[in-house]
DNA sequence: ATGGACGATGAATACTTATTCATATACTCT
DNA sequence: AGAGTATATGAATAAGTATTCATCGTCCAT
């Protein structure tokens, strides 16, 4: 009913939301939001099931703000690993690393954002309309520098780019044991891409 | 209240299977595996709940033989339309096309697909592992054939294949009003894919 | 006619699960 | 210590839904 406090303590205070984001994310990465219940998520964060409440609305609540904070993660990583490069064959490598990366250290994260077109389609098209046009504004500016095709269309490369990264991080970092994709896997596809974009002249 | 008997389909006799697969295809196509009820299904096949279990013992086990369907009828309507293409500008844009059309035809015919994954997993990497099959035996001849990069791992290629269809498929075939892939955005596709796939010589 | 096979029916069952609520505990300030 | 506040508890509630079952129609071979 009274909606928790509206910032959560600043310090490390074993925030409730926390710790139920925390639980909640292990349960998701292997089961689905159906059989993931609120009772499951409140035994795995260690408090009674009514405690849910004080915390979030709803279990719908929850999953969504999971989903956000994992889109935030994923694009500082990416962010943080390109770093100060400008090369496009230096963003694209340190950024499908990146990405790959945090689908191998995490596992089954991506599994949730997947779901979300289930559980919340806007969402979930929030979220890749959100990368997407991450993604174009970066084509643009190697279409300008010269290092990608300007006749290709930004938008079609974006989506080309997180196509190639879902069902080559799903293949290699979910559906094997090592759980992590192997460099000469992104060496090709690093490969295809980067002969695949360039300007016909070259 | 209904007709005495129910009506027979043209051609076939009146399997109460294909009244229920074809009920519930319409339905999945926009709600959830979990919101889409037994009793919403039978009622769109014109049928009282219960006999639903005279054609199929679970909710589930229908919903896995719809997606069987759906995955034969796409592998048939690539191969139907590759015909006797042999070069592989022609069988990639011939097959994509394809692709695309079944999308827009049957509209969130793939949303099914894609929700296989937490339906039943394991039928969902069977579905997938089964196309790459196929995608990587065709990348193999056009390696042969010298219209491939040899250097380039085939089931690779196959993943990567999937996710730029997957994803270009879903934005523009499904998150459109227009509803099918403009011709402009496979021309792109193509584009990059015949330029990333060739031998370097070229 | 008639028996019976094959479906069809839809109310009843059995179970699951999100959410609420009356109550308890812990901690802070005076 | 006592009042006040924030959070925790877990049993009870309410709603939903897959599946079952006793019963009913229709048709066809005898």
């Amino acid at each position: 009913m009274t909606p928790p406090t509206e910032r959560p303590t600043p310090g490390q205070d074993a925030d409730g939301r926390e710790l139920l984001l925390t639980a909640a994310e292990r349960l998701f990465a292997e089961e689905s939001y159906t059989s993931v219940t609120v009772a499951k998520i409140c035994a795995q964060a260690g408090m009674a099931t009514g405690t849910f409440y004080a915390w979030f609305e709803s279990k719908h609540e929850l999953f969504v703000e999971l989903v956000r904070s994992i889109n935030r993660d994923v694009r500082r990583a990416m962010a943080v690993a390109i770093g100060e490069a400008t090369s496009r064959n230096d963003v694209e490598r340190l950024g499908f690393r990146a990405f790959f990366e945090v689908m191998s250290h995490r596992p089954g994260v991506y599994r949730i954002v997947r779901e979300a077109e289930f559980v919340d389609p806007s969402l979930f098209r929030e979220y890749y309309e959100q990368i997407a046009r991450g993604y174009a504004r970066g084509v643009r500016g190697f279409q300008q520098s010269g290092q990608v095709d300007p006749a290709l269309d930004p938008e079609i490369v974006a989506f080309m780019y997180m196509g190639v990264g879902y069902f080559v991080g799903m293949r290699w970092a979910e559906w094997t044991q090592g759980r992590s994709v192997p460099d000469d896997v992104q060496a090709d596809v690093m490969k295809v891409l980067t002969r695949g974009l360039a300007r016909p002249e070259d």
